[in-house]
DNA sequence: AATGAATGAGGATTCATTCAT
DNA sequence: GATGAATGAATCCTCATTCAT
């Protein structure tokens, strides 16, 4: 009795296509879509370059999955989430903690969305999976923005979608600018201390403005 | 001994560099350094390929130079800023509206400074004119909340870097996602109201969060 | 000791062969050796690739098969005609016409044929069955110039082999270049009027010629 | 003082499109435009393969130009054709037998027809110079028949085109088919003596055919 | 006999860069 | 300084063919 089982047929297929999405996302998240290197991603997924093509028709195809794949990935984390129990304002700071330290784990998220938005978000435009897209997050801020109006705790006039907005920049941004703040402020930023301080920083801040 | 006096060139090189040097921001903004032509950089300029590499030496010494043309023009018109006769209230909404017009007002920064950081800040690494680089508005920011802790109308514990970093964050994000936010929330964004009320909502939120 | 007894192969087998035949035949027609797609053939064959080469070997295998299939055919309906007992001149016009009939209704035959001769007949040079390609139809023009010369209908010096290749290529050339025809001449000459008009035309000339 | 004086900047140009169109002529002629190799173009003609994207575009614009050009060449020696002071008997032998001569002498624009045929003439019929391929030859064979009828050498119910088409008909499907014709008849078909006799039958045919 | 997955060589096309004038 | 032509290395993609069940 071995480990090494031989897999089925397709799921064999499906595993190969697997491998070659995920390193596709690590391609274009480290060259963008002109940059990425079509042999780069088959030789790293230890696949034939032809069967990228058979199990995604081409380089753009791809990059278009290897988007879909990324944000549905951070959707259902953020579906994932459960602040429905906690007082208003640990909710809102779970949620800006969630959102930034996400960030920091999948800086490949970032990457790829600012690539995306660089194309006028040509490829995610034609996505059939967009409604996906849809943030449970932003559903998350709504609820606990309207508990903490109702409780009295948070200001009454602070708009779900910019919330969530300003929510997620805060985070995005950090992560998304590592590199040029620190080549700027020649500091390392990525280190966990400056991570942290940044995290108790935003959480400040929301909860700063949303005092009533 | 002689003085290294600038030569002064002829006037049709120079203005045939900064025609290249235009094209250049353009093409690197909407394409990325690897998706930028050399060709179509060289063709808009009207000018010939060559001169290209003459006064640029490569494609790579153009993407530096055009960073730094443009972190140098951000950083001029911060230079200009003066609120030093404002209410710090009003000195830190002018800090923030600013910094969100002039990035909707110049989306190539956001574009190029994503690209740079996908590539690690590789290039501005090597740049010898990174210093001139820093960010004259965090000065701002830093007298502003000191002068408005002073005055008891700002929390005392705002740390100037972070509060400058989110400062930046609030209009850079929106910039920057414009076109991932719109196809998923099916919004123009981009529109003067849109702008208007994202100005609005960064201002509250700065503010909101600086109070005592 | 056995004899290499023909096997029964399986009913099936047989027909996914043919099927591949066939859609070989149209594939090759269309696009020619270097043009064909082997995927194609077992697509529109309905057969898995791998069958191709069970059966053929070689795409190129394949394509002589197509070539001796499609000689085969012809000359199968060629020795069908019987036109023994019919007067010479009436004998002529029939072989005419149905020449130029089988190949209007066999552009195949024509657009294989044109394919072979620009690889110079490196195919067919090869085939065993070349013999095979003999045509009965130069035979039947043979014995017709014969009967007519004998009745005094038709000229003593008219050499079958000339004739027979004049009688070929009067329809053969009309189908082979309907396209180009009809588009230098701007006209349809494909319509059964045109072909019509066509056929009586090569039955004149024959004729007309043939006159002692 | 040397001979091989450089040649002007544009002639330069203008010499390497010229070798690179003679070297496709033959590489489509040889192997038609599927298997013709842009790489084997490039080399023949003594050129880099970028010279061949910068003067035509892509593989079928070439293609579309080599047809062209081997039309319009046909055209050209068609047109320096002076038949008008012979009698309209040898005229017309004269017209047949230019055909032949010029078809056996070019066989590449046999390949190139049939091929182009096979494409159901897609590409010549997006030309623009499509009028240019209009055949002086029909004008001359209209206007000899006229004479030959007026005169009362030739029949009167010849029509122009049907005779135009089987005169060309005539020359070209012997070059067209002559390595399968020698396949089939075991003959050297391309030899002079064989040349020559198929010239005089073919004068034969039609001069007997246009017997009153 | 039949299948779906895989392969590696090769195909058209594009690119940044340099040469010769 | 400026130009038009040229270059060779890559780049995306495709093909006929074979492997492992």
């Amino acid at each position: 009795m071995t480990d090494t089982v031989e897999l089925p047929r397709s799921k064999r297929a499906e595993a190969t296509k697997a491998r070659i999405l995920e390193a596709a996302i690590n391609e274009f998240a480290n060259h963008g879509l002109a940059g990425a290197r079509v042999d780069e991603i088959a030789a790293r997924a230890g696949a034939n370059k032809r069967m990228l093509y058979v199990h995604f028709g081409s380089k753009e195809e791809l990059w278009l999955q290897v988007l879909e794949h990324v944000y549905a990935h951070k959707r259902e984390e953020e579906r994932a989430l459960d602040v429905g129990n906690l007082h208003p304002q640990e909710a809102m700071a779970r949620l800006v903690r969630f959102n930034l330290r996400y960030t920091a784990r999948h800086p490949e998220f970032v990457t790829l969305l600012n690539q995306e938005n660089m194309h006028q978000a040509r490829y995610l435009g034609t996505s059939e999976r967009v409604q996906a897209l849809y943030s449970p997050l932003l559903d998350l801020v709504r609820e606990v923005l309207a508990r903490g109006a109702a409780a009295g705790v948070f200001r009454r006039d602070a708009e779900p979608l910019q919330t969530y907005v300003t929510l997620v920049a805060l985070g995005h941004f950090y992560v998304a600018n590592l590199h040029t703040l620190s080549a700027v402020f020649q500091a390392r930023l990525s280190s966990e201390a400056a991570l942290g301080a940044r995290e108790a920083h935003c959480v400040e801040v929301l909860l700063g403005y949303l005092r009533p």
